[in-house]
DNA sequence: GTCTATAGGGCGATAGAC
DNA sequence: GTCTATCGCCCTATAGAC
């Protein structure tokens, strides 16, 4: 028997003894063993408290095999790429008759709908980015994503480059802005029908003498 | 002019003063020295490869007083808070028969001129910052401060909270998005006179049926 | 100022699936 | 056998604590 023998048995050993929750190395969706380890713990000790350590650990895993599916730290908190992803087909599955302003805010309402699926979660992770500066900057970055993926769905439609990139960017906006207003309002309210009276004010807003 | 004044816009300008030779710890405007070493490394090696002991080297100082100077290795190429503060005594400074979304214009149309004073620094920061995604989200986080401050002054001349946010963000986006004009234009053009045009276009974008 | 913890990257070894 | 996910241990820089 080799070190390295040992070094492994004691590893697979502890994949089958070690893990009092039944979860192991070799457990299947190990990013959503990650990300759950981590909203758990982000809620019982706060986001600074826990480290990428303590997460793995939870879920079973180490800390390199975090950042294999994590490009860091925060990114657990967001769904990578995929509301953007979302987005993109969104607008690619709207008739092509539909006005820009429209497309965009449709695209917005849904975009509201799909990550409002489990509100208490939603609310929670809101007040948890709020209060984390480095969270918010994040925050920010995905939204100025959605407003590019926005603006490129526009000009595939045959949109005009600055009209899309001003659509697509009031749209972000009013996604921002209704889901600050979500978050600290009454948990009866609804997300999505916040999208079009937030335009209807930024309109009324960048309208002069107004 | 404060002792907050002189540091930022040492750190925004070129009002550096040479250290020829030798820089000693005791020389004066430490947290300037920090800024200019930090720009001259990114330039020459770029961000990533310049190490805060580098650019505490070349000024002659160490990592903790950089740290003392700067919250992060990014800010140092942000001027802390003195944007903000300009833009809070700006807003105040204006008339108060002065419509909301006018103040706001007006804020950032002054605002861009403060920003603009060595264009070619400027445009040269503009890509460096393009190119990097912490530094992307760094610069977003900023726009949301001054969106705030700029909420906060409307606010405290009587406009109403909701019509103060909204009024302000739309300024910081078409601040955000006539920058990001600028810098990608040729470099006769002035940034300040874009102010009011992609706020009309905003305004367009967000009318149905427009 | 000194010390230390954490974030995060590089790379080869290895376990398991197929 | 190949392919992929994970591990483990190297490392440095950041940033905070003392």
């Amino acid at each position: 028997m080799t070190v390295s023998d040992i070094n492994a048995s004691t590893v697979m050993s502890e994949t089958v003894i070690a893990y009092p929750g039944g979860v192991s190395r070799w457990d299947p969706d190990a990013k959503g063993r990650l990300a759950e380890a981590a909203r758990e713990l982000f809620v019982e000790q706060g986001f600074d408290q826990t480290t990428v350590a303590d997460i793995a650990a939870r879920a079973g895993l180490t800390e390199r095999t975090f950042f294999r599916h994590f490009v860091d730290k925060r990114e657990v908190l967001f769904g990578g790429d995929w509301l953007a992803r979302e987005m993109t087909e969104i607008v690619a599955a709207t008739p092509t008759d539909v006005a820009p302003l429209e497309v965009v805010t449709r695209a917005v309402e849904q975009a509201c709908d799909a990550i409002t699926g489990s509100p208490d979660w939603s609310r929670e992770r809101a007040h948890i980015v709020a209060s984390h500066p480095e969270l918010q900057e994040r925050e920010l970055a995905k939204m100025a994503v959605l407003g590019g993926v926005l603006a490129d769905g526009l000009r595939e439609r045959g949109v005009a480059p600055g009209v899309a990139q001003l659509t697509a960017e009031a749209g972000v906006l009013a996604f921002r802005l209704a889901y600050e207003r979500w978050a600290d309002g009454p948990r009866s309210r609804r997300l999505a029908p916040l999208v079009r009276v937030v335009l209807a004010e930024l309109r009324d807003a960048t309208t002069p003498a107004g």
